[in-house]
RNA sequence: UCCUCAGUAGCUCAGCUGGUUAGAGCACAUGACUGUUAAUCAUGGGGUCCCUGGUUCGAGCCCAGGCUGGGGAGCCA
């Protein structure tokens, strides 16, 4: 028998009028008398009735915000309005006190930045618990999406030798002294001298690795951590955050479209399925601080609405030339609204993507046929367009509020093309050999994306900020808990 | 890295044109009440006004430099 009962399983089971024990921290104790407590399995609090008679007054008094309690009695119907059921109990045990005085939380609204500097109490909440939960149904949704279709989880290394990726500024790994670093004779580094004998970085993509596997296993995909040293200081970037990336042998860039889109939808309807009640509070929580912002900034839909509207539409797919074209045809531009000026051949930037998502769209947009000149070397290049434009197979994936949550291609297969386009992105060959070889050895056409999760988790929850949807965010300059 | 805004009680904030002893709500303590829902009511304690320097008879307020944080941009997922 359990030594105690998780409130989410009192909630789901109402064993009415048998003897029950919680294990849980208190929110607020009101009257003398009826105890707020969670213990984080839902976002639920039980309320914990003490007859004052029957509990001594000392221990009454250590009941603060934040203390540790187990509790034990009968579980009757409430008699008051807030909650149908509530814990009348006859025992009651201070495991863990909290100094009201000290503990940093209360039972009022906090701004996430101060929270943030409380990253280990901020479990306490009630938005982060929500959050996390949700974090949690996410990546088993991951999982369980690419179990259903026959992909392999596949382990990138988190520690790598190549610099080939491109994918931003890397985290050195050495064990070398570093106040005595051994040189060379030309004064550089004696990476000889190192761990592997060479410089190793942390990982910035499991791409390269994912592709090799999909040569051989068909349908893999990774999901793990990932590193990027870039100085970036947004609400949408950080130095350590989890990617997921598949790779599919076979798979073509329409394909590779179909696959994102089916990815996306099941990860929402699994979140609205499996963390509903979270997503009902954090939508109250939204629409509560969309109070206190100018409408212009307020969400036009309500959390779950915009999940299921996500879920339940086509997401537009428009090639990037076509892109161009919206943008010089709108209004937006022919007012002289856009700070970057708009031709084809840029990159498109935050607020050209935004105008196309969430003005002219409304919806999630895949946008494919990037010019190959602002794209990674190794996208597989299509015919020049009718001007002889020279285009790569690329894909983004882009949703309101968020910009950027997938980017994706078909791979370059063909061993010649790959070897010049390596030329081009001066990439000396003897640093990806292994992954030239494969286009050697039996290569075929294959395709993949990279999503962030900690962006996936940011459109699900409608939180603003990436450091909110991850535990402990790692950023410039931060790196305390 | 650039632009921009901010930093006042444990938290969220107000503080006028530079002027006497810096305020409110919440939290906390004490008491009242006892089926409450972030309980309510009364009373009370609580301040390195981010730091350093400057201007001034006088600085929370003005100026310079710095630190920290938010928002935006770039880079990207």
């Amino acid at each position: 028998m359990a030594s105690h009962t998780d409130i989410a399983v009192l909630y789901a089971n109402k064993p009415l009028d048998t003897q029950v024990t919680v294990k849980a921290w208190v929110r607020t104790f009101r009257n003398d008398q009826f105890l707020a407590v969670s213990d984080g399995t839902t976002i639920r609090t039980l309320q914990i009735v003490l007859n004052k008679e029957e509990h001594d007054e000392a221990k009454l008094k250590k009941l603060n915000t934040g203390a540790c309690i187990s509790a034990s009695g009968i579980l009757k119907p409430s008699l008051g309005k807030g909650q149908d059921i509530e814990l009348i109990a006859d025992q009651l045990e201070i495991l863990g006190e909290c100094d009201p005085n000290e503990f940093p939380i209360q039972m009022k609204r906090h701004t996430l930045d101060f929270l943030r500097e409380k990253a280990h109490l901020r479990f306490r909440t009630n938005t982060f618990g929500a959050v996390f939960r949700l974090r949690h149904h996410l990546a088993f949704a991951i999982h369980a999406f690419f179990n259903e279709r026959g992909f392999f989880y596949l382990h990138a290394p988190i520690i790598t030798g190549s610099d080939a990726e491109g994918a931003g500024e890397m985290f050195k790994v050495t064990n070398l002294d570093l106040n005595n670093v051994p040189r060379t004779e030309d004064g550089g580094v004696d990476f000889s001298q190192d761990f592997f004998g060479k410089p190793a970085n942390l990982t910035v993509s499991g791409q390269l690795e994912a592709e090799l596997a999909a040569l051989a296993l068909s349908k893999v995909y990774t999901f793990g951590p990932t590193f990027r040293a870039e100085n970036s200081n947004t609400s949408r970037h950080l130095a350590e955050f989890w990617m997921i990336e598949p790779e599919v042998a076979f798979n073509d860039i329409v394909a590779n479209q179909d696959l994102a889109e089916s990815f996306l939808k099941y990860c929402f309807n699994y979140a609205l399925k499996h963390g509903r009640e979270d997503l009902e509070f954090l939508q109250e929580r939204e629409i509560n601080e969309d109070k206190l912002k100018p409408v212009e900034d307020r969400q036009s839909m309500p959390l779950i609405q915009r999940l299921e509207f996500v879920a339940n539409n086509e997401f537009e797919r428009i090639t990037y030339t076509e892109a161009i074209d919206i943008l010089l045809n709108s209004n937006h531009y022919k007012k002289k609204k856009f700070k970057f000026d708009v031709k084809w051949g840029i990159d498109l930037q935050s607020e050209h993507e935004r105008y196309l998502v969430e003005k002219h769209f409304q919806k999630p947009v895949i946008i494919t046929g990037y010019p190959a000149a602002i794209k990674a070397f190794y996208m597989r290049m299509n015919e020049p367009d009718a001007q002889g434009r020279e285009t790569v197979a690329a894909m983004d994936i882009l949703v309101p509020g968020i910009g950027e949550i997938i980017g994706g291609s078909q791979r370059e297969e063909r061993y010649d093309v790959l070897v010049q386009k390596c030329k081009q992105f001066n990439i000396p060959e003897d640093h990806i050999w292994w992954y030239l070889e494969t286009r050697k050895f039996g290569t075929c056409p294959h395709a993949g994306f990279g999503l962030g999760f900690e962006r996936l988790i940011m459109y699900v929850t409608g939180m603003q900020n990436i450091r909110d949807v991850i535990p402990f965010p790692r950023t410039p300059l931060n790196a305390e808990f």
